[in-house]
DNA sequence: AGTTATCAGTTTAGGTATAAATTGATAGCA
DNA sequence: TGCTATCAATTTATACCTAAACTGATAACT
């Protein structure tokens, strides 16, 4: 093996820890949320559609789908079961049909938003802030990725 | 407000925004990950186990749930799966089955693993070495939370 | 031997997600 | 008017994942 093998493959093994830690770190932050919101009935998915709903209404599904980094038709699965829960309400509009909280939703925005998001910060506490801060800006340089 | 509250504020802010990231960041990857290993018929979750088998065995199923932080329910169904597709086998050892890649199952590793990890580590280019070890040590620092 | 605890794996019921095909409505042009 | 493009949402088929209850076998103690 040649020393330029060697670096490569070092370089693939550091990407792979890398890759290992985050999705360990997702899926435990992912499952502590899930029982945190299960106080109030509700999933993580659906919490984070709430979120967003509340934040933004009225929004299409289109809007909702891109917000929330999902598939349309995942949206339309959660909204139908969201709006048999009262949560949110459906309205056509030309094309489109605009998604906004009812009265129930709003309250259980109010209820339940400000402390799941209390806890989802505190899954970070074991950083101080300015390491926080040089991990946001670790993972905004990762996701120039994209293009 | 006082002084104190928006502080605190700042910092619930900073950790969604962290959080966020490392959400947007995770689910783009797996995107990209099952469109990869779909060209040998494979998800990204079946690819990790392939991994994981190939790597330790023979393991138990637990062993397994544990290496792939999943539910062992999840394993069991797993495996069924991917025993059908004659890519491993279980033989029943006192209590516990111990999980193996049959012959076809190690020729799918060879040929796939090194591609994959690869692919996978290469989602990370867009940081230098430096930057991911520093990246990687903030993550290790984040999962001391757990306990 | 008989009772109880423990433990690996399975089952069940339900939630989350995708890709791909389809529906149905609007828009725009021949 | 009629044809075609387009586009939001839905449907379909499939995969992944969990929590919780259950099964069946071994262990361990009296």
């Amino acid at each position: 093996m040649s020393k330029n093998d060697l670096g490569r493959t070092q370089d693939v093994r550091l990407g792979l820890l890398l890759w290992f830690r985050i999705a360990r770190f997702y899926n435990q932050s992912n499952r502590l949320s899930n029982q945190h919101v299960k106080k109030w009935g509700l999933t993580i998915a659906q919490f984070d559609l709430l979120v967003q709903v509340g934040t933004h209404q009225p929004l299409s599904q289109q809007e909702l789908a891109e917000k929330l980094l999902v598939s349309k038709g995942n949206i339309t699965q959660m909204l139908s079961k969201m709006e048999k829960l009262g949560l949110i309400k459906r309205k056509q509009e030309w094309r489109t049909k605009l998604i906004s909280l009812t009265t129930q939703g709003e309250h259980l925005y109010e209820e339940v938003v400000p402390k799941q998001e209390l806890f989802q910060a505190s899954q970070f506490k074991t950083l101080d802030k300015e390491e926080q801060k040089q991990l946001l800006s670790l993972l905004k340089k990762l996701e120039l990725n994209k293009g």
